[in-house]
DNA sequence: CTGAAAGCGCTTACAG
DNA sequence: CTGAAAGCGCTTACAG
């Protein structure tokens, strides 16, 4: 009864704990007969290390934090699938804490993570958070820490975001490329960044192509589907100017905005163009399938961890300079947005 | 410079770190004289428990361990979502594991997880797995294990399921009460256990309410867009006997057959029901809405964590048996199976 | 190449 | 009510 300890195998072959560890670790000043005689006994006697005595002595977990709103929106979800995978390659461990975007979940969770003496954290702050004293108190404890998508330049830490402006601007370009030309923009409230940056990219995406902007066609919604509909009523009374083509500022608006279109009088395939932003998961089986920008998800939970990674070899040496990673967006061109509806699958 | 310890409190308090250490942890035999000025102190200097150390000398590590295939599948998002909420209320911190869909995946994942001393493991089996040992040790070592979704009675452990036969069976009927009387099933492989079962629950409920099962109106799919499609295309050249409802067995099995049914020529509302199974993200906005069985996954979550809380208490007294808990289905109604298409909103 | 010894920071029987 | 002491299972400078 009881697990087997590093002892047994000590006492089992004559020797000591001290080499059977070194063993196990595989230690340079080991004998190769002696590595390979521990390695069988320990196996023999079904020895599995104790890593909370291995964490204690040595200071050093495998256990990385990770701390998001939530694991049921899809998008952290895919962002922790990325991160596991990449830790779990390391030889490291992911504790999961979830704050429900309140502020004092969020500092409980850090706390819980610095007593639980994780190796580094990776979080997501939350949408109330406007004092970042538990972040700091990570850095001053020297564990690394990397933000993404909800990142802030106030701490001077690592972050992953991706690149709202550039794909705001890549999807206003792609409905200019398909021949529409009045483009109405759907934005969210500007004090938050993500959406004041897809405004910049739509902005720009127009003067670059030589389109003057009419202030008409911009309009602040709420970020919801009931929003997207009635902004998009709205630009569709516009007498004159009505815009031909609408980019929404996430896929639950341009969602709104498709029914709002699809009751118009204008609700023929191609006659007002459409295109959201996220890639949510109903996007693509919707009719007509929405155009969108997909935000790599997965992939930046992978950055995040691989960054993370990087410091923990960088810890003992030096420390590295925060890094800062932009993820491209991509656009995935579904039937929505395409001016002639060439015969096309619902799905992609 | 390093972090504060008990010793600290102590040797500031002209005490013992035994003391110290009774008085945080509420010990009964410690006069509140002391806890109070302990608490204050700590608080003065910063401390913050050591949870490592805690868990090397008490053999608890207030950590359970939760392996999924991925949680980037928006079933196991929400499943690790009510795990964790739950488990935070009581003090426990959640260790994820992804096995995608990989038998040795799993198998190391238990490993790392008992290296790590997790105090409990809730987990959904991988497809590829039909050796338990890895589960069996589990046990073995006395730690509490709780299978959810993807279950099996060979372990005789606790699990977490929902009721597939019921979901199936109150689609079925709903689809009976709307008017239907020609109802379809699209099933999946039946060897799958949840699969098997919702094909009962339709054969049931058709003979509960003494409508005759017709061979034809069953076919088996793969579970996917485009065998539903298949599958509805074929269902709907039946000559005599065409369906008027179609069960799927699950959400995108229904996405395909409703394509099929909009392509076809009975695509008027209401002509042909459809209900499907799971709720996904995308059911509540594709058009028509798309009725379909909710299962409830944050509830599983919780109540897996629930009977996990439970058995951390029970260890200590005596082995409590194992226990089933079976989820009930939510029938959500949704355009797709309205016979009389009365005015209703897209999203619900 | 291997061993003896100390110690990571706690908790907890045993005394008093 | 508090203290002295042992120990959880490892790792790792220090010797040899």
């Amino acid at each position: 009864m009881g697990r087997t300890t590093i002892h047994d195998i000590a006492k089992e072959l004559n020797t000591t704990a001290a080499t059977v560890s070194r063993a196990l670790n595989d230690h340079p000043s080991i004998s190769a007969a002696m590595k390979e005689i521990v390695r069988k006994t320990a196996h023999q006697l079904n020895y599995q290390q104790n890593r909370i005595a291995s964490s204690l002595r040595s200071g050093k977990t495998f256990v990385i934090g990770v701390v998001i709103p939530s694991a049921d929106i899809s998008f952290f979800g895919s962002v922790i699938h990325g991160i596991e995978m990449v830790a779990k390659t390391h030889g490291y461990n992911v504790i999961l804490f979830q704050t429900n975007e309140r502020y004092e979940d969020e500092v409980q969770g850090i706390q819980t993570l610095l007593q639980s003496n994780v190796d580094g954290i990776i979080a997501s702050i939350t949408k109330e958070t406007s004092n970042f004293d538990h972040f700091l108190e990570v850095k001053r404890r020297g564990i690394p820490l990397i933000l993404f998508d909800r990142a802030t330049d106030e701490l001077g830490v690592s972050t992953v975001v991706i690149d709202d402006y550039k794909g705001a601007f890549m999807a206003t370009e792609h409905l200019l490329q398909q021949g529409y030309t009045r483009i109405a923009h759907i934005a969210g409230p500007s004090h938050i960044k993500i959406f004041h940056e897809r405004l910049r990219g739509y902005v720009d995406a127009l003067a670059a192509h030589h389109i003057k902007i009419d202030e008409d066609l911009i309009t602040y919604g709420k970020v919801s589907i009931e929003s997207g509909r009635t902004c998009t009523q709205q630009l569709l009374q516009l007498q004159k100017n009505r815009p031909d083509a609408i980019f929404a500022v996430e896929d639950f608006t341009a969602l709104g905005a498709m029914e709002a279109i699809k009751e118009s009088q204008w609700n023929r395939p191609g006659q007002i163009g459409l295109v959201g932003f996220a890639n949510e998961a109903f996007s693509a089986y919707i009719t007509p399938s929405l155009t969108t920008i997909d935000q790599q998800t997965a992939l930046m939970g992978q950055e995040a961890a691989k960054l993370l990674m990087d410091q923990q070899q960088a810890e003992q040496h030096h420390e590295k300079s925060p890094q800062k990673i932009v993820l491209e967006p991509l656009l995935i061109q579904r039937q929505s947005s395409m001016r002639r509806q060439t015969k096309q699958k619902t799905a992609s």
